[in-house]
Parts: C-alpha cells; structure tokens; sequence
DNA sequence: CCTGCCGCCTGCGCGC
DNA sequence: TGCGCGCAGGCGGCAG
C-alpha cells in the first residue's frame, strides 16, 4: 500500500538509476497495465525508443519519467505495484507488467503489479505535469504546498475529516495508513465535520501529518542504496512503527487503552477510543 | 459544483 | 480437505 514516503523512496530509486539514461525498447506485457494510456500498448511501446530520462517527477503517488522531448512516462503504483531495476538476464516476476530497456544495456526497468491497480501511461507534453494528473494537490513535503489556503479549503468542505484526507485534489499523497496515524497524533477522530476544525487544530493535523510521513521516509530512505528501486507496502519498513493502522484490541501507545477498527467507506478505520473520541453530534 | 459510492483486481486467511 | 467469502484499498467515473 504504498503512499507518499514509499513512492519517494521510489522516486529517488529512479531518478539515481535511470535519468540520463536512453530507451532502446519497451515491451508491455499485460493490456491493463497501460489502460490509461488510451491508444494502446503499440502506441506505448513505439513512443519510447530514443528518449533519454531526464527527471524523476512525484506528486502525491503519482510518479512520472520526464523525457527529452518534453513528454513523460507516468506511473501510478496503485495498491501492489512496483518499480524494479533489473539485469536482463533475469528471470521474469510473476507479475511483470511493463518492461523498459535501455541502450546502454544496463539494468532494466520493471513494472510489476500483483492487483493491476497501477499502470503507466506515454503523456505528450507531460515533463513539467502531465495533464491526466492536473487535477492532483501539491503534498504536504512540497516547499510549494500552501498550508493557509489547504485550511481555508478543509473548512469549506461539507464532509468528515478523513474523507477529506483521502481526497487527492485537496491534498494529496495521504491514503488509509497514514490518515489514521496522523489523526491519531493529532488526536482528532476520523468523523470530526470538517466545518467544525479549528485553523489551530488543521494546523496541528497538518503537523501530524508531516511528522508520520518524515518518519517513515527515515525509515524508508535506507532501502534504495543498492541496485533496486522497491516498494512493498505489505512488508514495509515503516509497519513496525505504526500506532493504531492494523492494531484492533492492541493497546494504544499512549494511553494503553485497546484500538478500535470501525468500518469507513467499505475499508476500516483505526482509533483509540480515548485519545480520539467521537464528537458530538457525529 | 459538491459529495458519496461503486467496481476494478488478486492472494491470503478464516470458518465451516 | 476444499471451498467460499471477507478483506486489503487508490482512484476514475458516475449518480444524486
């Protein structure tokens, strides 16, 4: 499941082993692994041989490859998805997706995708923002990210607190994990009106926010270092330190009082029920 | 425009 | 044992 800290640490993977690097072939390997890319795998594969990497792009959880001709490769991770740096000569994954070699025959590129709810797209013109993920807000770690105008934003809504969170075009990069845990260190329950957040408690959330993504990007940060660019949100280096995600009936840190999982938009919701208690009226 | 909800996918763990 | 079901969940699209 990865989120912001993890596709960072993707990010970071790609931009030190494959910018400057020039295409030779692309090869996609399952239709539905490109099904945003709307004219097809044959278009994919033939708009990439030539292009030299020149950056490696995040917003949120998107990920994109800008090119030297001003287009982009954009990929979104989804719940299973990985990017993987790879000698030729190895073996297939048992989910290999897309495959991307280069002409200096060095490792390849590897998208690997268990659920397919991730994919890749060819985005012409897209090397500054590809337009498919225009509507996406900045994150929270961007230096451009405008935390006045977020908080006008957040109150305006008419929803609950973490709906809100979840809602890439408000802020984006947050998903179910680390919703959970920043309200958690922000003490706020999940339901809170949104309407009803004080500018002092938005800011403060944000804080929480901030601080759970910087400690998972800590933790995280090691694991690029070496020839693979990985993400595996399941056995994830940050899972250890979670608070209240996938701990129902174990004791909170804090208060020791046991986690309550609740059911939240057909997913699950995790709180302590003392340090985060319903609010009136919710 | 705004908000809420569905369905896409696959593997795993559980209960019967 | 084996089967079926619930669960994991980001996000585009659509209904109201």
């Amino acid at each position: 499941m990865p989120e912001l800290p993890e596709v960072e640490v993707v990010r970071r993977g790609l931009e030190r082993w494959v910018t400057g690097r020039q295409v030779r072939s692309a090869q996609v390997r399952h239709p539905r692994a490109v099904r945003r890319h709307l004219a097809g795998s044959a278009d994919f594969e033939a708009a990439l041989p030539g292009r030299t990497v020149v950056a490696a792009h995040r917003r949120g959880k998107y990920l994109w490859l800008a090119l030297d001709n001003g287009d982009a490769v954009l990929a979104h991770l989804g719940m299973s998805g990985q990017l993987l740096i790879r000698p030729a000569a190895e073996a297939d994954e048992p989910h290999l997706r897309v495959t991307i070699d280069f002409a200096d025959e060095g490792p390849q590129l590897r998208f690997v995708d268990q659920r397919t709810f991730g994919g890749m797209s060819y985005e012409r013109g897209g090397a500054e923002l590809p337009a498919p993920i225009a509507h996406i807000a900045r994150d929270p770690i961007d230096p451009a990210f405008d935390e006045a105008a977020f908080g006008a934003a957040l109150r305006r809504r008419r929803t609950e607190v973490k709906r809100a969170l979840l809602d890439q075009s408000l802020i984006s990069g947050v998903g179910n994990i680390y919703a959970d845990e920043a309200l958690w260190r922000a003490r706020v329950h999940w339901a809170t009106p949104t309407a009803r957040l004080t500018a002092a408690r938005v800011s403060s959330l944000l804080g929480a926010i901030r601080e759970v993504m910087g400690d998972a990007l800590a933790a995280g940060g090691t694991s690029f270092d070496s020839l693979y660019v990985n993400v595996n949100g399941e056995s994830g280096y940050f899972s250890r330190s979670l608070a209240v995600y996938g701990r129902r009936d174990q004791p909170c840190p804090r208060c020791g009082r046991p986690i309550v999982r609740e059911p939240f938009m057909n997913r699950s919701s995790f709180r302590c029920p003392r340090c985060q208690p319903r609010p009136r009226g919710a």
